[in-house]
DNA sequence: GATAATATGTAGCGAGTGCTACAAAGACTG
DNA sequence: CAGTCTTTGTAGCACTCGCTACATATTATC
């Protein structure tokens, strides 16, 4: 087993590395062993089958997310839950962090599809990253886990209208008005 | 052209169906054919290749889409922007349009891949539904463009939400604060 | 009715898919 | 050293993919 999971171990975060480039779904397991260096015949030998790879792999990637998280976390608190929000919404547009949103949403079309293992995924990466938001939410937040997922809301909002080209007038206006209390 | 674009009108509304029913990225052509009771060697041959096919049927559903709205136009307007959300909801959340959502999040997931025609596709059906959604608020709201854009993203951050497993406490205790007026 | 343009069926190509059978090398244990 | 167990390479299978060559109907035009 030792032998076995190491290899495994060694083998993902360069999968992981090549999906976040190249997408999941349309994911091959020659170019996949390719990426990793090693061949397709050692995937399934270490993985069982493709099912099992991608179930592990999207495991894998919500630990890095995780990992990330908790890495980002700390520093001083914003004032407002309108400081909160934007200094999120500027991260997660930050050019560094387009792959692993591109493959967010193939995550989330793929648990709205029912293809298996990416639902589990989606909801731990979102039940992870509720809990980091209720963190950086302001000390006096009235309600940390409702603000949570008030502006989750709104940011999954945004980002979704940015995707499809509504980033501009998307909330941007309307935010103002409404960002302020809960 | 007369009669090649009418077999192709033909082949589309059979061909919408089975790809609302399975999937767009993973259709293949022997299969969309058969549903639309042709060869994969006549959907080349009406559609030139693929990519032109899977670009003609995201504008037809589009189409569909947009068709849809103003046929669900009209009746009475609620009396607040939270009675509006909450209907639109609804409406999404109904079991009918469920093809339609699975389908919309594989939209937005090929748009932000890049993947060629879904970001017009998703573009032209956000632009359709932004406006339709202005027409639904009520009489009296002080602004219907930026009203209509800021319940989008509550709206679609809500569905995302959902369809992750997140749909109990998403924004149900929150938007009671927050959805009040402008 | 000859000719041409359009429409469709049959068969298949080359590439890629997940996966497996077989064999062999290496490592560990008695 | 013999025997066993883990790891890996090679080759290939049965299948699907988008697409095409070729032949043949069907229809329109002169």
């Amino acid at each position: 087993m030792t032998k076995t999971s190491l290899s495994r171990d060694t083998l993902l975060p360069k999968l992981a590395a090549h999906v976040l480039n190249h997408g999941l779904g349309g994911a091959s397991l020659r170019p996949l062993a390719k990426a990793a260096g090693t061949s397709d015949r050692m995937l399934i030998y270490h993985f069982g089958n493709k099912e099992q790879l991608v179930a592990d792999l999207l495991e894998h990637i919500a630990g890095i997310y995780s990992t990330a998280l908790d890495a980002a976390m700390g520093g001083e608190k914003p004032n407002t839950r309108r400081e909160c929000f934007d200094r999120i919404l500027k991260q997660g547009r930050h050019p560094m962090m387009q792959p692993f949103m591109v493959l967010w949403w193939e995550i989330v079309a793929g648990s709205a599809r029912g293809v298996p293992g990416y639902r589990e995924a989606a909801d731990a990466m979102m039940t992870k990253q509720l809990a980091w938001l209720e963190t950086q939410l302001p000390e006096d937040d009235p309600d940390p886990a409702g603000g949570a997922r008030y502006l989750m809301t709104l940011l999954e909002g945004t980002l979704m209208l940015g995707v499809v080209g509504h980033e501009t007038t998307a909330s941007e206006g309307l935010l103002a008005s409404d960002l302020s209390g809960s």
